[in-house]
DNA sequence: CCATAAAGATACCGATTGGTATCTAAAATT
DNA sequence: AATTTTAGATACCAATCGGTATCTTTATGG
């Protein structure tokens, strides 16, 4: 009957839903303990405090968001399908969120970065790996002979990742995604014309 | 001795800080008085409740941007001129923000989207204008054969506006502005190309 | 089958929250 | 100069916060 690993997933689950729409220093533990269905004692048994299961929560939900798109782009075969794969995933991000609430990355970004220096940094790291997986594949690309050589890939990838974040911050505060919608039309035709 | 009209300009102003750096809802009453050297007496004798002076914050805090936004781009003559004074603007941002925190506007969109109606239609609002407005200079430039007239105006606009935020985002967190840079170079090159 | 350890529910803690009622002092009106 | 209005300081309120200590119940190892 009882299963503490599961009980755990329970708390991070719940939790990880409150902290992405409400936000974390808005999320109380009464508010995780009411939706999880569990009591104070269940958390701090799994948890050592607040901070620390934020900080759990908040890498799950990236390494969720980014296995399921790596997972898109590995598929692909060329540099242009691989980009567009990325475009194809954020797309669909409205209709089928990995997770309520928009980008964890971008709302703990938002939330952090003058107060909680914690999730600042765990954010950080996992943008900058974000940041470089992007660059990879268009690198990959020149290499092969398929992008221009003479593009600069860190800045395309910082564009393109840019504006993706913007327009899922509009999706999110219009209920509406064709912003999303210009972002990703306009860069699925920079992509194309750049494309060998 | 006493002016309550000054009283108002600096709780907004103390509290204005406070919730474009800490987040609406971290930030107490306590913390503005604090900040701002009075007390919640003199907080309630001139706003409602907290929901009222964040509202009137946030207003005050995007217009601030926006007047001296328009204002540059005023100044400026054709197209790629005015459309460059938005990205100059944006490149010293940092260096010289007009307030503290980061922008107004996606801070509260990102805070308030899944929470707080009130302040998220306050967002909108405030969001839907600064696109027009963007968009305005582009089909002006086009009418004046400045532009080409086959791009789409409204998905340009969004896709600056959306970059530029992501941009933005990127510089709070990594305490860097070359992501930022990365972006307004882009940017740069392709209002560069476009212009007629 | 019993002892021990772990999971988690309950009850409590001081500190802080947004907000109000009251009081004082300064300004405006008469 | 006396009175009234207003700005703002002080004191208080119930509710909630994150966190802990204690207690009960379930699972486990002997």
């Amino acid at each position: 009957m009882r299963d503490p690993e599961n009980t755990r997933k329970l708390i991070i689950n719940s939790a990880s839903v409150l902290f992405n729409t409400k936000g974390y220093k808005a999320t109380s533990i009464s508010d995780i303990t009411s939706k999880a269905g569990i009591t104070k004692g269940a958390i701090y048994k799994h948890f050592k405090d607040k901070s620390e299961l934020e900080k759990e929560c908040l890498t799950l939900m990236t390494n969720k968001v980014f296995n399921s798109l790596t997972k898109d782009i590995k598929r692909a075969k060329d540099v242009k399908s691989k980009l567009w794969s990325i475009l194809d995933y954020f797309a669909q991000y409205r209709l089928n969120p990995p997770i309520e609430g928009g980008c964890p990355l971008m709302n703990a970004a938002i939330e952090a970065d003058d107060s909680d220096p914690v999730l600042k940094e765990v954010v950080c790291n996992i943008m900058t790996g974000l940041l470089k997986g992007i660059a990879q594949v268009i690198q990959n690309g020149i290499d092969r002979n398929q992008f221009p050589d003479d593009i600069d890939v860190d800045e395309y990838a910082t564009m393109m990742y840019s504006a993706i974040e913007g327009g899922i911050m509009m999706m999110q505060v219009t209920d509406n995604d064709h912003h999303l919608m210009s972002v990703i039309n306009f860069l699925r035709r920079d992509i194309e014309n750049k494309s060998i």
